[in-house]
DNA sequence: GGCGAAACGTTAACCGGTAAACGATCAGTC
DNA sequence: GACTGATCGTTTACCGGTTAACGTTTCGCC
């Protein structure tokens, strides 16, 4: 059982176990403040675009949407000049929602990697950077990713 | 959105692709090489004691452990003196990919962390286990792990 | 010895994610 | 102007994972 990945991997399991707690506060599950996030810094995109921008399928777009559709958040509308295209618009909950939820992933962040100091933050940082490039690369090239 | 635990996150999400492509190639998928580790190193172990070394819940192995008896890889027998108890019992399919599973988990991880040095590779693990620390604790402290 | 509580595995319902098949719309070409 | 191909979003089926409810079996105690 290779050490580094198996942290590596438990390490991710309990943040993401953290943040889908925090999301939980505010209505949201673990995935959908991305989908959100991508209608805060732009609104009426497609879901193709998110899903591109979240490095998600674009069918992981389409359920999470239709959740924070049902959960008035959002609504979905159809693109009037080319009709293949569906835009999400964000609702006036779904816009309230921005500030709160950036502030408690904010304060997520800051719990997490409390006990870090600036150096092994820059290392870190550098480290899994290098790692992502490895993985990609491994991946066959095909993946765009960021 | 907060870089390092996104870094992070991503980073995972790579790695586990990565892993899941070089896993298909055993006809294994993701969470199931944890299962077959814990009767690799013991075998006729419980649901129960599986769950609880690799971390997750009775119910994700009970899934796990039916798709790999209908693979042929193991058997479930209940336990003679405990009723309650079931056993996994590895069959010889499922004892073969040892070698090659570990190896080519090992294979992954060497070339994931192939541009890193051994000093980087200590920092990376020390933050991890801080982080990971952090994340746990902030979870309130009832989440056993290792 | 019988009865209630504890321990264990399974099932059901849900969530995020993927890949593959599908359907509808648009654009380019003859 | 109709046909063909590309471009979208959605649906379906699967996978790993979780929580909550359930049914058995065992154990402790009176």
């Amino acid at each position: 059982m290779p050490e580094l990945l198996d942290l590596h991997g438990r390490t991710n399991k309990a943040v993401r176990a953290a943040a889908d707690a925090a999301l939980r506060r505010h209505g949201l599950r673990l995935g959908q403040d991305h989908l959100l996030a991508a209608l805060w810094d732009r609104d009426g995109r497609t879901p193709g675009e998110i899903a591109a921008a979240a490095n998600v399928t674009t069918p992981a777009v389409t359920k999470l949407a239709a959740r924070l559709a049902d959960a008035g958040l959002l609504t979905r509308r159809r693109d009037e000049t080319d009709q293949r295209l569906v835009r999400l618009w964000l609702t006036d909950a779904g816009r309230a929602l921005q500030a709160p939820v950036e502030a408690e992933r904010r304060l997520l962040e800051e719990r997490v990697t409390a006990q870090l100091t600036a150096t092994e933050r820059r290392h870190l940082r550098s480290a899994l950077a290098k790692i992502h490039r490895s993985a990609t690369d491994l991946l066959g090239g095909d993946v765009p990713d960021a």
